[in-house]
DNA sequence: TATCTTCATATGTCTGACAATTAGGATTTG
DNA sequence: CAAATCCTAATTGTCAGACATATGAAGATA
């Protein structure tokens, strides 16, 4: 691990990289203990601050960790799925929202990829899910429920949906599509859609999952893509009215 | 913004969450500067050390960029496409190396989605796209390839096919299906593959796709799965003899 | 043995200083 | 007057040293 000391870049930038090359090459493997900082100032021949601050870098990717005290130091973190979720989440929210992605393009590519779990869930969906599942359509159902608390259950409901495939990993990469689009697909519709109709399509997926028909339940989730899309351009072409003649 | 300095986070931690939820928030927009580190201190009561780490977290994040000089200062980042696909590949390829995923779960994962992308790139796929992918199989067929080549080339064909769908969501959320799996597997499997096979599903994929056939696409893609997955079987049973009788 | 104390080690934070970079204004020069 | 140059102020990057805080381990004590 070297950095070069007249290079343009930042110190702590090169540090980190070093140091994030090591963990993602393997030399560095997980739950190792780094060198302590002072021990990391000796080696690169930089003060305190730079390598702190490129710990901190990396810490900031849950690329280590750092615990205080005698034993401390840092530690090279096992990347879990919740943390990866949670990451993909805020990345794709600030993706969508600084990017001016059309209603479209989203909402395309959320149905694609959640369509994507159907057949993998009519398989292996598990009672739980199922639960879940029912159990979110009742509470969107009841009268006197909140937008945010409608959107929220909406979410939880996908969510079941896309854990019932039983992949880890289709999970963690729909983790920023259900999550992230949904809330902001909401934040458009809210004001024109029928939670009925919503419920109704809710209710065939389940339905389809319980049966283990995949067909159908792709066909459900397409219905449920094109009412989507029906509203948001509904919503847009309001808007887009509103602003000619105010 | 404000922080709770009796609280047992980081104060480093605290800031830079103050910060990255005034962006989430939309209270911060694109490009606009935020205080200038000093400012930062006597806002949130700190030494500046602990102001530089948080925001030396953010950018770690892409959320801000920091210039030096007389305008300079740290400003909100339009967290660009490109950056976030490279984010997701380093998430992704992490995320696999470090928690015992099985072949089988990431190998029906890829495939899952990459079938996502079929109906869209059928229809979708440019010429550019199709020449892409003509062109990566030509280059698969040459001899003396070397096996890192010949995966780059992979990752490379996967990647016409995905970006063929012309929607750059879809794209980001493959990014770290293809670049990050495909090698993994390639990891696996080069020692066992017949390029030739996969050569020709490759080509019968390109001509489904310059057809416009999306269950084509489907299909040959389902066999591709299949036939990686077959390989990565071998592969590990016979590692796993290799193991018992050494 | 069990508990308490002390200590060494490590990270977290603060202060003050200087270096490097950069934009813009002031000054000099043709 | 115009252009080039220099100067200056603002800002981030880096450094050194200090102290605060947390924590495990070894030693002292009941």
């Amino acid at each position: 691990m070297k950095i070069d000391p007249s290079s343009p870049a930042d110190l702590s930038v090169q540090i980190a990289a070093a140091i994030r090359d090591a963990i993602v090459s393997g030399q560095l493997i997980v739950d190792q203990r780094l060198p302590s900082e002072a021990e990391l100032c000796a080696q690169f021949d930089v003060g305190r601050t730079t390598v702190r601050e490129a710990l901190k870098r990396l810490a900031a990717q849950s690329l280590i960790r750092t615990q205080r005290g005698a034993t401390g130091g840092a530690f090279v973190n096992r990347l879990s799925f919740e943390e990866a979720y949670s990451q993909q989440i805020t990345t794709s929210t600030l993706l969508l929202s600084m990017n001016a992605v059309s209603f479209e393009t989203a909402c395309e590519a959320r149905y694609a990829l959640e369509r994507a779990c159907a057949p993998l869930s009519a398989i292996r969906r598990s009672a739980d899910h199922l639960a879940t599942m029912r159990a979110e359509i009742h509470r969107q159902g009841q009268p006197g429920l909140t937008d945010e608390a409608f959107c929220a259950s909406d979410v939880a409901f996908h969510r079941a949906l896309v854990d019932g495939a039983g992949n880890p990993v289709m999970s963690y990469q729909l983790a920023g599509a259900v999550e992230a689009m949904q809330p902001l697909m909401n934040m458009i519709t809210f004001t024109a859609r029928s939670r009925e109709r919503i419920i109704a399509l809710h209710s065939r997926i389940a339905d389809a999952l319980e049966a283990q028909t995949a067909p159908e339940t792709e066909a459900a989730l397409s219905e449920l893509e094109g009412y989507t899309l029906t509203l948001g351009r509904d919503v847009m072409a309001r808007r887009a009215q509103a602003r000619a003649a105010p």
